[in-house]
DNA sequence: TGAATTCATTTAACATGTTAAGTATACTGC
DNA sequence: GCAGTATACTTAACATGTTAAATGAATTCA
């Protein structure tokens, strides 16, 4: 009825598609539903699990790569860091050189949380690997980051 | 230093994922990126454009399915028709039959807000198209469909 | 060097995500 | 026909997403 008429002369392909946006974000909760019980079960929420994997990964960084690290923004991440600070997972401290920028590491517990956390997370990725295909799954992370390279530096 | 060692006997082949979820979470934050100003010019979320075009479609829904078809969970739908209904984009009423249900439909004004929006939406989208492809956007779509099929519903 | 500008982070305000609990209506079986 | 249960939606509480403005430190350049 109101079906988005489209430009005369181009035959009406597809006219279903459900918003790309959209498709991604069915996928990722498809994903996250097998993650976010566990990690609830550690009371972290995914994006505090995110930061910790990254400090985990990257030792002592700043803030901003932090952030971008972990795809947060800014505000999200400092009330992040304020809740982990809180719980004694991670610990914050103003650089000596520039003292704009602030460091994080992790504690002794946060690297205990993630050393708790990261073998379950994978277990239920490779559980994920199996059940989807691991070579399905390797073409669809290549398309996505194709996808991202694509658009993404347009909007940084 | 902290590599998650891995199955022994299994070659550490591609160690570096950087998880399926947050690589689905940049793909769907590139392409959102270029929806979100235009959005915002007409004074929309991108949620409640998500329930403004699924009104637009289906006509007169109950809440249930209209969380449903804008995959979104019940408390936030509350919560966005609250806004939409305020602004005079959507009516709420109870179903005669059943009077737990809430059946809702876009104004005069909703519709209007989805002509003028629809074909600004289209247009971005085609801009996406060009960019990355129409082929692997088809292949890309039926990748993240299939992901959906096939983890979505354990869960739901 | 000091005013103007840029940069890194934080705060604020509003909207949504997520889980649990609450409320009211409908259904089911006895 | 009523107790027990299930269903549909809402409320509550806390966490994050998003944009704009504020804060304070570094940089630039006249």
């Amino acid at each position: 009825m109101s079906k988005a008429a489209g430009r005369p002369g181009v035959p009406a392909l597809r006219n279903f598609r459900h918003s790309l946006p959209m498709e991604l974000l069915k996928a990722r909760e498809a994903a996250m539903s097998r993650f976010r019980p566990m990690l609830r079960r550690h009371g972290l929420t995914e994006q505090q699990w995110r930061v910790i994997r990254a400090l985990s990964e990257f030792g002592r960084i700043d803030a901003g790569e932090l952030a971008k690290r972990s795809f947060l923004l800014a505000p999200s991440l400092t009330r992040i860091l304020q809740h982990l600070e809180r719980k004694g997972l991670v610990l914050r401290s103003t650089d000596a050189v520039d003292q704009r920028r602030i460091v994080v590491a992790l504690t002794a517990r946060g690297r205990q949380i993630f050393a708790e956390v990261a073998p379950e997370s994978e277990s239920l990725y490779e559980a994920i690997e199996v059940e989807f295909g691991a070579e399905r799954l390797e073409t669809l992370y290549g398309l996505l980051a194709d996808f991202y390279a694509t658009l993404g530096d347009s909007a940084g």
